[in-house]
DNA sequence: TAATTATATGAGAGTTTGTTCAAGCGTATT
DNA sequence: AATACGCTTGAACAAACTCTCATATAATTA
């Protein structure tokens, strides 16, 4: 059976009938729901959302937000993480690379910070939570 | 090593000294931002995140979101993914775990409709695409 | 220049994930 | 009642992930 099969069906039950144009019909409009995905820039939203998905790497960056607009290093990172630093490092990789932290070289050290649109997915996390 | 030896040597270098208390002060700190982390339910987003973070389930989250406060049934959402029913309906299943989608029966067809903490986010995400 | 420090990187072990296939369950049609 | 349909569920397994350990690199200090 096929997908297009059983969608004609629903049509035919939701309408009453369904010729094969109705069927065309619901089809196009299917896919104009499907084009808003594509204007979406579907690799670097689930680059970004499957980043923030691992506790590590949230707790990181609801840190860095957390610190508002200021910096954070590695060494201030890594003793509320009860991960290695490896981890961490791996971590911060990852969320530079979907574009939540920047990175910054100070001497020794290296500062990290939260982006923009990391504080935006955050704000709109903590705003819809009693949605 | 340790990791708060570290931190003191970075509060050393920030500050040009630091006692055991500039250091306990420090931690402290740190620790109210971690604070800041419990506060924000970690394990409900990390779910809700790393729900939305793979390809079948941001599509199909798109499609509701973009399907407006209109609901679609699996038959409607199956011919626009290429992957199975069986692979579309264990993603519905963990996207009504993760809150994102919810679910009604209408005869033989299961409808589904995003939520508004599922709009919220992704209307969050195009919004802050080019911050 | 050698040693130390801060972090990054690579390899590998153990775990989790995402899909398909097979089978099941509830509803509708015959 | 029997069959068909729409969708869900569980098992199974490859692929992807996340961590640690060992090692590398870049900056600082001795």
């Amino acid at each position: 059976m096929s997908s297009t099969e059983r969608l004609q069906r629903y049509v035919a039950d939701e309408c009453g009938s369904c010729t094969d144009e109705d069927l065309a019909d619901r089809l196009a409009e299917l896919e104009e729901l499907n084009e808003s995905v594509g204007g979406s820039d579907l690799e670097t939203d689930i680059e970004l959302l499957s980043a923030l998905g691992n506790e590590t790497r949230y707790k990181i960056v609801r840190m860095l937000h957390a610190a508002d607009d200021d910096e954070l290093c590695v060494c201030e990172l890594s003793p509320l993480l009860d991960v290695s630093d490896s981890a961490i490092s791996h971590a911060l990789s990852k969320l530079t690379d979907a574009g939540l932290v920047t990175r910054r070289k100070e001497g020794k050290w290296r500062m990290y910070r939260a982006t923009p649109r990391a504080n935006a997915v955050l704000v709109a996390l903590d705003g819809s939570r009693s949605l």
